[in-house]
DNA sequence: ATAATTTTAATTGCATACAATTTAATTGTA
DNA sequence: TACAATTAAATTGTATGCAATTAAAATTAT
């Protein structure tokens, strides 16, 4: 077992350098996939939201997905110029952008269907495998959302 | 357990999408400290091969990292641009570029011995889990790279 | 009520990523 | 040897991603 003094800066002892790598392959499986509905890995995840909710604030959507406003801001633009989303203001609240699901954009959820199972099938990943890596990669975002919601448990000082 | 038509296309019934989003939050934790030394985290993983190897054909380098020549030939100008490596052709085939890391790109190994550490520190994974996840992860990516490379078993027909 | 602060999107700038194409060099073949 | 096929980078075009800033609206404090 080597243990030098750059042991540690060796690519193979790496954990982020596979998460790296098997996030961007896993998501370039869905890519031929979603290019038959016309969309990208990132306006699949905001439909499967909107899928489910029809509407919701882009605030909202962007603490969903882990995504900021710079990366939304025109990704809904796009999406709304193919004709699967509106950008409205709320009436309540002009500082709020509602995103909200049409009718065209409701029925990608039919021709998505498949998706799932199709990308399953081309994921090398034992269903033990995947199970525990499910429970795991859960646990690390379930932590990273609450780093980022920092509940005010305590008064802050002065 | 709710089974409906849709369950498969529901955000919290992914694995792909903690996957996606871990990623992203563990490769955001180096940027603070990879920005101390000027670089990137494609460019921190591509020095990674350059320290242990001094240097590497870029064909080869791709292969290790997962990238192509579109996202490493603009990046590997930048990294020339700020002395950290050499691109130059191999003489015996001038197709191929070699690309080496300079006295300053080795020096900064020295400075980044500490990131692996600091990173540790604030990924939120029980050493358990980073174990489980090490292994599963490594396995997938080696069944990513065995896609990549068909090794021809059987001649091709006809 | 008015000013200061906060909040939410949008914008700007920079760095990936990858598909598809192009260019140059090399190899295989008739 | 010519010529076709292959290989390796580079280029082009599109879509993220994120930090930092800006702009507008709403809230809070005075």
């Amino acid at each position: 077992m080597p243990e030098g003094e750059y042991d540690l800066l060796r690519l193979e002892n790496q954990l982020c350098f596979p998460l790296y790598v098997c996030a961007k392959e896993v998501v370039g499986k869905y890519r031929p996939l979603l290019d038959a509905l016309g969309i990208t890995y990132t306006q699949y995840i905001a439909m499967m939201v909107l899928w489910e909710r029809r509407s919701v604030r882009a605030k909202e959507l962007g603490e969903m997905l882990f995504l900021d406003s710079g990366t939304l801001t025109p990704m809904l633009k796009k999406m709304e110029a193919k004709g699967y989303v509106t950008r409205s203001r709320d009436p309540g609240d002009e500082r709020s952008l509602i995103v909200a699901a049409t009718d065209e954009g409701m029925a990608l959820r039919e021709k998505a269907k498949e998706v799932p199972y199709r990308v399953g099938s081309c994921i090398p990943l034992s269903p033990e495998d995947a199970l525990a890596l499910q429970g795991i990669l859960g646990r690390m975002m379930a932590s990273f959302r609450a780093e980022r919601s920092p509940s005010p448990m305590l008064l802050p000082v002065s």
